[in-house]
RNA sequence: GCUCGAGUGGCGGAAUUGGUAGACGCGCUGGAUUCAAAAUCCAGUUCUUUCGGGAGUGUGGGUUCGAUUCCCACCUCGAGUACCA
């Protein structure tokens, strides 16, 4: 075998690697551990593009390396195998969506297998499965079962909780509750009904079943995280979605923000990524401070057994700047907040109630278009400043939102933007307290560089001292006190779908009760449909069997409900992050995955994940959702780590370069009338006779560029007979065709395969080139099969093999870009592949050849510069640029002709990670009957590289003019003599005399003057 | 608006702490081989030029003997976020 047959040798090792399990990590082993993991994929229908392998060619070519290095790397694979589009196609099909993920499931393995991936397939994981899921449920469990205690800062369990409130009751518990929970005494708890207990329980377990304001996407029949909504409509689909209220599973996530801040210092991740979490949990400091309101009267409705108290009522807000609390001229209350119908007088009742019905009309998306008008209504009502005592008229606000703080804000109009808007807007008085500060045009927000006057016992002071200040006395008074609030909220953890995990949970009056973990998994009954049901029930309304016998613990048919042992189960399902919040830690389980969902011995001995790689559009939702479970693990002792993944690296999506033709249109004027003329038959015209300067505008320029115009013309009439007005114009319309009729190094549409694509086409004129080619237009765009850009990894294996495949990602430019695919450039790195074998097979008839002598000096130089450099990208992740230095060494060492074993063996590994296939034969070849998957990486030797002299490059004033070659070992004044006695030197100089000259030894001479 | 990132040949991109800008590959041009094509190999390829040279890393300044690299201002593009009090 001569050439290099790639299908061949890829097939081979495959097998191999397949059959001999090569790449199965253990569980046990003397050698250092080494985690690599993929963000796993969501296997959709579509299948893999040569965008999804990037980021695991990577992670690859880092695990073999790491292997190289004697580590024991576990590096597995597995599919998050619930969620949306599998349910949506079984909505459209009827087919069980575990039916089709099961199809995609083996099109992905069968592609992923066909890139030779080193993926330990023993340990896959399918979020969908209930030997999975059961886990997950397991973990739900817990978190049920969990309050956060502040004083310890950290998760503890509800039967704590319990003896707690039975011996002293909740006031001095210091936990993340509800808002507004009430107090009781030992004694009252011991008193309440077990119902109460549960329901009193329920306001500190770590996810809770409350009443929330959700977005509920109606297209979807689903609420979404916010996470899951962008531009105000739902990440998948593009729906509208609106705001609802409705009882919903939710996690208290919002206990852990801080320690998900601070920890994020403590990881190597992208800096963006950090900052993207950081902004999302949204901390800020400063105050919370309440309003008393002194002048209110009974709304309307309200019988004379609810009047409040008249020193009851107080307006909390939080404010940023606490320190401008003199400058508060009026008060604004989100629309929604509670004590807007207490407060309202009858005058403005009704004006009230109209923008509340108003705003809660909008949908999320309508509020979020039109942020620039300003609305607001007055209530009547008034609060009283707590130090000058003066009333402040209360408003509301649609600017003031609900969800944020306490849904009410202090509004100083002289410090913040918004509300200077809002008082100029309704004519509300902008009172000054900034020393010099001008505000007649634009509030003065400044807060470094103010000092504060007219401020009663702040004048004078600065920020920092006035907050200082200020809240002291607020604490002193009793009316307010320092506070850190966060943007983060609560998330919600409920999903109105079929195809995903089903809550552990049923319904005892009322209340939740969990399933006893050993009869989990509770499994996915079957229904006759995946819709809603007709009164607006999520789908699993539509099962027969799903209630809960708590005599028997099974799931028995809803006809035996009696709500005395048989309960009605959980509708809602989980939401898609629930499996794969925990996912990293079941794959280190290999061998008791019934037992547990991963064993402590596994846990402590692979820790967490080294390096994890995937994309940058899970920074706020899976990898937040992933740090917060695994802080709640580790505080209840469940794993040993308290951060997933330790280091991470987005991948940069790859682009694919759309094709376009571009199709003629006519028009004419006639009177004020525009007409579109259209052709009999669609005239096409070739990308070069488009003149790019007009592009944008897609007008054929009639006098500037006449002949186009004249040969489109004649095309035109030929075409259209009838056709009479002189005085048409053309322009042209590009539209997307499919890349497999481009050929793609010449961009030339293949014309007879195009006719039979589209039956509109099949007649089409073309206006072609001279030679008759015609040439499309490209154009860089997401990937996508509407967009007919596509590129399988499937055909690339086939025509150029896997070894190139995984080169070429590498080759396209920096990993954490983004970066254009384009398939044409994929020779130069199968060139290379070629010539690699080569260099193995310089015997006759082109057989394999190494010899056993000793290496020239040349050819070692070569290897070890190349050892140094490859080392140095794959610890850097720059895979990129290694891959040039493959192509160097490798057209250095033919051209040297090398054929040594002592070089071509090094190199082999050295390639290895990356070309895997390759590798193993070449290696194979040598000589070995062992993988090179473990074969040590070559070692680096300086001295091969000790050179004894150096090209000098020679500048003046800084531009490089010629080189010097001059022994490494002379002096500074040496060099500058020889420099100086060079004819070009005085031919630079042009008879002046040096100002200076600078040298560098090693480096640089640069002569100044 | 705010935050972050990026601007280098026809294209993807290199240049590790400031020290020969354009490595490597694509494409293109010419040549060899071939009846021809593919494949392979060789030479050239930033722009400009009166062939001496000159200019050149988004723009304008600055620091430096020397700047793609550091500093300031601006322009353009991309990503994220968005009334967060």
């Amino acid at each position: 075998m001569g050439k290099y047959h790639f299908n061949e040798i890829e097939a081979k090792w495959q097998k191999h690697w397949a059959e001999k399990q090569t790449f199965k990590a253990e569980n046990k082993s003397d050698k250092p551990k080494y985690y690599v993991l993929d963000m796993f994929p969501y296997p959709s229908g579509a299948g893999l593009h040569v965008g999804h392998p990037l980021g695991y060619i990577a992670s690859d070519i880092y695990a073999r390396y790491k292997r190289h290095q004697g580590y024991n790397v576990l590096h597995p694979q597995g599919y998050d195998s619930f969620g949306l589009p599998a349910e949506q196609y079984a909505i459209q099909t009827g087919q069980h969506p575990a039916k089709t993920t099961e199809e995609n499931i083996a099109r992905y393995r069968e592609q992923l297998d066909k890139i030779g991936f080193s993926f330990d397939w023993s340990r896959e994981v399918r979020t969908s499965n209930p030997e999975y899921y059961k886990w997950t449920q397991w973990i739900f469990i817990q978190l049920f079962e969990s309050w956060y205690d502040k004083d310890a800062d950290k998760a503890r369990s509800i039967e704590e909780l319990r003896a707690i409130f039975s011996s002293e009751g909740n006031v001095h518990v210091n936990a993340v509750c509800d808002e507004g929970t009430a107090h009781f005494t030992a004694s009252e708890w011991l008193d309440f009904s077990e119902t109460k207990k549960q329901e009193i329980l329920l306001k500190y377990r770590l996810t809770y079943l409350a009443e929330t304001e959700v977005n509920w996407c109606p297209q979807l029949g689903t609420v979404l995280a916010n996470d899951e909504i962008v531009n105000g409509v739902s990440e998948r689909g593009g729906y509208p979605v609106v705001r609802k209220k409705m009882k919903q599973w939710s996690m208290r996530i919002t206990a852990y923000a801080q320690r998900l801040l601070d920890r994020l210092d403590k990881i190597d991740w992208p800096q963006p990524l950090k900052d993207s979490q950081t902004n999302w949990i949204g901390r800020s400091k400063g105050a919370s401070v309440k309003f008393r309101v002194i002048s209110y009267e009974l709304g309307v409705g309200e019988t004379s057994s609810h009047i409040p108290h008249r020193s009851s009522l107080e307006i909390e807000v939080f404010t940023t700047r606490p320190d401008t609390i003199f400058g508060v001229s009026f008060m604004v209350l989100a629309p929604e907040h509670d004590l807007v119908s207490k407060i309202t007088t009858a005058e403005q009742k009704e004006a009230v109630g109209k923008y509340v019905e108003a705003t809660a009309k909008r949908s999320e998306r309508e509020r979020m278009a039109d942020v620039k008008s300003i609305t607001g209504v007055f209530t009547g009502a008034y609060a009283e400043h707590p130090f000058t005592k003066k009333p402040i008229p209360i408003w509301i606000g649609d600017y003031v939102l609900a969800g944020y703080g306490t849904g009410a804000v202090m509004s100083v109009p002289c410090g913040d933007q918004r509300d200077y808007d809002f008082a100029k807007h309704f004519n509300l008085p902008i009172p000054n307290i900034f020393k010099d500060a001008d505000i007649s045009e634009e509030a003065y927000s400044d807060k470094e560089n103010t000092i504060i006057a007219n401020s009663d016992f702040l004048n004078g002071l600065n920020y920092a001292e006035a907050t200082d200040k200020i809240i002291a006395a607020l604490e002193e008074k009793g009316i307010g006190k320092g506070k850190i609030n966060y943007r983060l909220r609560d998330a919600v953890f409920s999903r109105q779908r079929y195809w995903g995990e089903p809550f552990p949970i049923y319904y005892k009056d009322g209340m939740p009760q969990i399933i006893p973990t050993e009869c989990l998994p509770l499994r996915l009954p079957e229904v006759e449909k995946y819709l809603p049901t007709e009164e607006g029930e999520p789908p699993l309304g539509r099962a027969d069997v799903w209630a809960w016998n708590t005599e028997t613990n099974e799931v028995v048919s809803n006809d035996l409900i009696d709500h005395k042992t048989v309960f009605p189960l959980e509708l809602n399902t989980m939401p898609g992050w629930a499996g794969s919040s925990w996912y990293f830690f079941r794959y280190m389980e290999d061998a008791k995955r019934d037992e547990v969902f991963a064993s402590k011995e596994a846990l402590n001995y692979w820790k967490n994940v080294d390096l994890y790689i995937g994309g940058s559009e899970h920074a706020t939702g899976h990898l937040l959702y992933s740090r917060f479970w695994v802080k709640f693990m580790h505080d209840r002792g469940l794993v040993p780590v308290d951060e997933p993944f330790k280091k991470l690296i987005n991948q940069g999506m790859i682009l694919g370069e759309s094709a376009f033709v571009n199709r003629i249109t006519a028009g004419y004027n006639k009177g004020d009338t525009y007409y579109v003329f259209q052709s009999s038959v669609p005239i096409l015209i070739s990308d070069s006779f488009i003149d790019k300067s007009l592009k944008h505008i897609h007008n054929i320029d009639k006098d500037s560029n006449s002949k186009t115009y004249n040969i489109i013309l004649q095309k035109f009439i030929e075409l259209n007979p009838d056709f009479k007005n002189q005085e048409i114009e053309f322009s042209y319309t590009p539209f997307h065709v499919d890349l497999a009729l481009i050929n793609e190094t010449k961009n030339e549409l293949d014309i007879e395969t195009f006719k039979n694509w589209r039956e509109e086409y099949k007649n089409a004129e073309f206006i072609t080139e001279e030679d008759g080619s015609f040439k499309v237009s490209r154009e860089v765009e997401k990937m996508s099969k509407s967009k007919y850009n596509v590129v399988n990894p499937d055909d690339i294996c086939e025509q150029y093999g896997a070894d190139t495949l995984r080169m070429y990602e590498m080759f396209l430019g920096p990993l954490e870009q983004a970066k254009p695919w384009n398939t044409a450039g994929i020779t130069g790195v199968h060139g290379f592949l070629k010539k690699l074998w080569k260099l193995y097979h310089s015997g006759e008839n082109e057989s394999f050849y190494v010899s056993e002598e000793a290496a020239s000096k040349d050819s070692l130089k070569t290897l070890h510069k190349t050892i140094k450099k490859v080392q140095e990208d794959i610890e850097n992740f720059s895979f990129n640029t290694s891959v040039s230095s493959f192509m160097i060494a490798v057209n250095e060492l033919s051209a040297q002709k090398c054929n040594s074993h002592e070089v071509l063996e090094p190199l082999a590994i050295l390639i290895s990670p990356y070309a895997p296939h390759i590798a193993e034969e070449l290696w194979e070849k040598l000589g070995h009957s062992e993988s090179i998957s473990t074969a040590s990486f070559p070692k680096f030797e300086e001295k091969y590289l000790v050179e004894s002299t150096k090209e000098y490059p020679i500048s003046f004033n800084g531009k490089m003019r010629f080189t010097l070659e001059l022994p490494l070992d002379i002096s500074k004044e040496e060099i500058e003599s020889a420099v100086m006695a060079h004819e070009k030197t005085a031919q630079y100089l042009e008879g002046r005399t040096p100002k200076k000259v600078i040298i560098v030894p090693g480096k640089i001479v640069n002569i100044v003057g």
